[in-house]
Formats: structure tokens, sequence, C-alpha cells
DNA sequence: TATGAATGAGGGTTCATTCAT
DNA sequence: CATGAATGAACCCTCATTCAT
């Protein structure tokens, strides 16, 4: 069943730059933890899977908590960056949105280990690790913010959303995102535009409505 | 470091009924691998919080991945239970709903540690694991599903839902419901009603919205 | 594979005398030990097997080591009772000992189990059961040592064989007889009769020339 | 009670090539294994006895039963070989099998703790074991069984003995042998040599009459 | 007579980590 | 730069045995 398969376990290493080696570690530590969690990875595998002995992991690495967050900033890093790439910063703000969706789900389908090992993993092994992955969260969260404030300019000038309002909506449309995007993942023919447009569907009138000053109400007219 | 403070491990426990003792170590169960994971929790610490020795817990539960399921299974059911407790059966599609997020963020903000197994660590300890979770988020997505549906027929008589539109819908309410469920349980001042409204109010429109036939297009009028 | 059938564990058992349910029990643990081994039985299935509860063994049985030598001392005077009431004691020395041979061949295959509590595993388990499991042995090579000088007063009037020669023959016969019949028992179209005409074919011509004084030599003539 | 003494536990174990380790484990687990049994022997003892942790014992012999395992093909390897090596493939068949046998009593006295782990443990240790003993077993069965048909064409030309008849001869034969092992082993004052020449005064006449066609009866004439 | 409830002790196995070369 | 050799600590699990009823 699922597994990570063996490194090129050939006698001796041969000599690399530092830099270079520290990359293949990462490598496959991501594919590791992504496959198997923090606890459940060994550094056995990783460092057979990287192709090299274990005291150079460690000399490299310094430890597994370390290891493990070099892989998240790592793969926060690019996973942001892909949603900023993707993004013309000219478009209108739903325009935006719809890019960076776009550019989110891509990414992450591109790199199911590392998306695994910041949406699954990373919020499972404790504190250290979840502030970490939380400073991404963030940064995207903040993104998003900005765009559905400059809709809301754009479209109705007055935008009648508190801000406790917005950070809750924030946490639903990423998590709907996140939602989205294990679901596209795990079926292939589900292209990552057809996943943006969904969540734009999904998301962009009812946002639409509340810029209007629409609420729901359990109270029937 | 959040820790799990320890059990009564004072001499021999009290003889109980083996139902009630099983009941006490799921309890100790729950919480540990509530708060550690499943890798991370040890069956030294769920005995010793359980207030009992190791082997008894064997004895009743089997195995570690018993345990784990247990408590899957357990948590499982009372969420569900208490969702389907939530809801009036007579009350409009809308209402209803309403009605069910506001017990599923009630529970989940009652229960951390159960709704951490589920939601967090569940889904990252294997196949079968997977599959005991899967089965509870199928129910939720189903009785979603069919409030969508009510709510649908009764506002506007013939919704031109695709089939496959609306499993991207129900993951996204869902995983948009799970985030919510974290957001509010981090922060102690955030009601369930609070959260369950913010979940109509970003949702519920933009089916409306899906339902009248409205798409959002990414080429501009 | 072979396993040991689950007893009638029904609730309760009913009252019955001791020294019936001491029978039982035995009973089950020749079984669970002959199958498994000292080490590898357990106290568990043995109880579970008898349909009694394990405190109940301990208090008839007192230990596990204890219910081992009860199966030792068991089998072993049911296998010499046995080869006893096989021989009549009128008969000439050496339908004697085919008749003993006949005896223990039909009986170690009757019961596997004992023969492997005895032969296998008697011996494996450190010294205490090997005393005990000697004492038997002893008493048949004495048996066979007497029915051979028996044999040879008849026949050859003085034999001349010193005691530790005839020491190390009997340790041969024995052996011999203890292979025939893990080979007799294991291949059921051999019957006792048909191996006990083996072991007489094989030895009862050697101890004649021995008898005769003929003996093998390393200097050719 | 017999105890193996403890192994030089003092701090770190000196750096060894990894052959030489190996051999010093499995020089430690045949003696375990030999004095107590496989189910019995602990891979602590183990350890301690070879100097080393036990990690590194899994790190080179991978587990108990592979450990066990090595022990056997060791052993039995060393037994067969030092037959060969005892005898002179020139000598006459009489003369070989007493050379053999010489070897073979010579071997297991040197060696009881590998004699008792291939006699003893490996046949009441499960199937796996028992195949690996079987092997050895078989092939110098095999080399018996050449030796008593040389036997039978350079004295009687033509042997009248039945294949089934060799069969049971062989188990017979084998099986005296190492209960005459065990009795040797047990008394230091007899010699390899002196127990050979029980077994060929035991044997060889007998054999010889059975070629001869002379059968024992039970219908006196 | 008989048992359900409970445990101390130990066994096999794995893992993150380090030392010495 | 790179590794083979080695380990302390912990984990899951089992077992013989006892206590209280």
């Amino acid at each position: 069943m699922g597994g990570v398969k063996a490194g090129q376990q050939s006698g001796r290493a041969k000599r690399l730059p530092r830099a270079e080696r520290e990359r293949q570690m990462t490598d496959a530590a991501v594919r590791v933890f992504g496959e198997r969690g923090y606890r459940a990875a060994s550094m056995d595998e990783i460092a057979d899977l990287a192709g090299v002995s274990k005291p150079l992991v460690y000399l490299y690495l310094n430890s597994k908590e370390d290891l493990f967050t070099a892989c998240i900033r790592r793969e926060a890093a690019a996973l942001v960056a892909a949603v900023r790439a993707g993004v013309r910063a000219d478009a209108p703000a739903d325009r935006q949105l719809w890019e960076g969706l776009t550019a989110f789900f891509s990414h992450t389908a591109e790199h199911p280990d590392g998306w695994a090992v910041l949406h699954s993993h990373a919020r499972t092994g404790g504190e250290p690790f979840v502030a970490e992955v939380g400073a991404m969260r963030d940064e995207i969260v903040s993104f998003v913010t900005t765009l559905i404030a400059a809709a809301a300019r754009e479209a109705h000038g007055d935008p009648e959303l508190a801000e406790r309002e917005v950070a809750g909506l924030a946490q639903a449309l990423v998590g709907a995102a996140e939602a989205l995007a294990g679901w596209a993942n795990a079926d292939p023919s589900v292209s990552a535009k057809e996943a943006a447009t969904t969540m734009m569907n999904f998301a962009w009138s009812g946002l639409g409505s509340l810029m209007d000053g629409q609420r729901w109400s359990d109270r029937r007219p």
C-alpha cells in the first residue's frame, strides 16, 4: 500500500554542496512527513529516502522537530508564493480572488505531501508547529480580507461589516477552501479552476448579500 | 505544555462493574488522544488518567487501535445525536439548518477533545480510522444535503443544481463549519449561536443565489 | 493451523466434585501444554478450555508449575500403566518386549498431547520437570533392562554384557523407540504393531549378537 | 539454577566490525536459547551476554525469530560440516559410519548449547523452526542411508529391504544416536568414540541380520 | 464451590539521537 | 563532507497471579 520508495542507498553518497544536500533532505522529509505524519515518520526512513546517512541529517537539520519546522516553513512559503504569483494586482477584486483560489488549488494538487504537512499534520503535532503554520494562515487570511474589503469598496462604497464578522467569514472561507482542496485532490477529474469556480459561486454572492446589508434571520417575516 | 493531570494512581482501584470502568477508560482515552493525537498518546497515560492499570485497559478494550476506534465511534455517535436532537423536524429548512449548526457548535465547544479526535486526529491515523469518521461525515453531509434540497423545493421549485455541483458545495459547507468550530472554540466569547448565524449569513444567501441560477463568472459583463 | 477449540465458556460452571473438576482442568492443561509447550501455554487458555475461571485453577492446582508437574505425573503414570498392562508376565522375554513396545506405540498414538508433554516439552522446561519425567524414563529403562537380562539368561546363560554397556544400549533402545513413536504418530498408516515389529527387527538381533559376544570393530580382519 | 554469567555490561561497547559483532551476538544467542529454550530466552539476556545493547541486536539480527533461525542455521551447518569432515570417503562403509558417529558425538559434546538448540528447542518452537532443522536432519538421514546402502551392496549384493522398512530404520537409528548423544554428554566420562562404538554394536549387526533376510517374528518356531 | 475485577513485572520492538572515525 | 557503530528511553502488549465477593 501507500509507501515511499527507497532512496538510492548505494554506498557512499557523493559530496555535494550543503545547500543542495539540505534540499534533498527536506524533500525527503516532506514526503515522509506528508505520508505518515509527524510522529509516525521516522528519521531512518527520511535519511534513507534522501540517500544519506542519519548523522548527516542531524548535522544539517539538527533534530526531528527542527526538520519538521523547516518543512513547514518551506512549504508554507512556497504555497504563499504560488498564490501571490497567480494574482494580477491590477485585476478587479473578484477576479483576483478567483485567481488566488485557482493558484491555491493548483499548488496543493501538485504538492500533496506539502499540503498534507501544512493542513493535516502540522496542526496535530503540538504547539510549536501550530504556531508555525498559523503564521501562514494569517498571511492568507489577511490577503483574502484585503480583497474582500477592496471588493466591498468597489461595489458598495460603505461596507457594513463589523470586524468580528469579517474574522468569522474569513475562517469560514479559508476552511471551505481547505476542505475543497482535499476534495479536489482526492478526485483527479476535478480541476483547480473548477474548484475555484465552485468556491466563487459558493462564497461571492453570499459576501455580496452581506455587503448589501442582508442578513439571515431566524425570525421569519 | 498542555498536560493532562494525573489520575488517582493510589493503590488498587476500587472494584467497579465493567461497563462503568469501560466508560472511565474511554473518557480518559478521548482526553489523551484529543490532546496528543493517536501516535503520541501512550496507553500508560490513558491507564493512569483512568485510574487503573494498563492490563485492565487491554482486557477491556483490547488494543490501542481498538481503543481509538471505540473513541471515534462514541464521539461520532454523540455528535450526530446532539445535532439530531437539536433540530425540530417540523421547522422550515433554513431554521432546521441553523438549529443543527447551533447544536454542532455547542457540542464541539463542550467536547473539545472528542471533536479533536474526530476532526484532527482520526484523519491522520491511517485508513481504518479515516473510514470510521468518514461514516459520520457522510451522515452529516447527507443530512445537510436533504435540508438544502428541501429548502430548494420550498423556495424555488426547480433547483438547477447539478449533482457534482452539490458535492462540491457540501464539502465547502462542512469544511467551513468545521473551520468555524475551531475558531469559535478557540475564543470563548464566541457563542454557538453566533457561529451558527455567521454560517447562515455566509452560506444561505449564496445557496439561494445558486438556486436562482446565478453563477459567478470570470468574464465580466 | 493447529488450534485448541474454545471450551464451553457458558456463564457459571455447574458445581462439581473436586476430583472431577481437577480432571477436567488437567485434561485441558495436557492439551494446551502439548500443543504449545510449557512457556507458550497460557493459564487463560487452559482455564477457558476447561470451562472454568482462572482462580479455580489456582485454587485446585496452585500454580502453572504445579499444574505442569501434575500433567507430567498423570501422563507418565498412564503411559507406564499402559505398557505394563500390555505385557503378559508369563510370555518369553522377546514376546514381552514386543508387547510392551506395541502398547507403548499404541498409547502414544492415542494420546499425542500427553506424549508431547512427556517427550518434547517436559525436557525443555528446566530442572524440576526433567527430574519428573526422568523418573518415568528410568522406570521404563529398568523394565527393558530386566527383559534383556531375562532374554540373555534364557538364551545364553551367561550374558557377557558389562553394566555400562547395558546402560548405553538402553538409552539407544529407548531413544530409538521414542523416535519411532514420533514417526509412527506422524503417519497414520503406520500401526503400533508395525512400529513394534520394526523395533524388534532393528534391535533384537543386534542384542542377540551382543550376547553372543560379537562386537563391531573398527579394525578389519 | 543453571545460569549464564553476565557479559561485560560496562559502558559503551567498543566499536567492532559488523561481522564480528554479529558472531558475538549469535554466540550469545546460542548459549541462551540452548539453556532456556526459545520462549524462555529473553533478548535482554542475549544482548547482555553479548555485551551490547538490545537495539544493536535488533539492528543486526532483526527479530527474536530471525535470531533463532540464524542460530539454527549456523549450528546445523556446523554440525553437518563436522560430520562430513570426520569421514574419509575412501574408507569402507561401516568405518565411514563409525567415523561419522564419532564426529557427531564429539561435536555435540563440544557444543552442548548448539545441540540443545537443534535437538530440544527448535522442535518445540512451531513450524518455521521445525522446517529449518528438518532440512539438516534430512541431510544426515540421507547420508546415513547412502552408507547403509553401500554397506549392503558391499556385503550382500542384493539387499532385501523395502523402502518403508528403511524409513523406519533410519528414524530409529537417528533417534538412537540422538539419545546416545544426550546420554554421553551428560556423563563426561563417556567419550565420543565409546558412544560411537556402542551405536555400531547396537545397530550394525542388526542391520546385517536384516540384510541377510532375518526377521524377528512374534510367532515362535 | 466459584468468579469478575484487578495488577506487578517483564518481554519484544522501535526510535531519536550520538560517538568515533 | 560523510558514515558505520552504538545506545537510553519508551512503547505496546501479555502473563501468572491475587483480591473481594
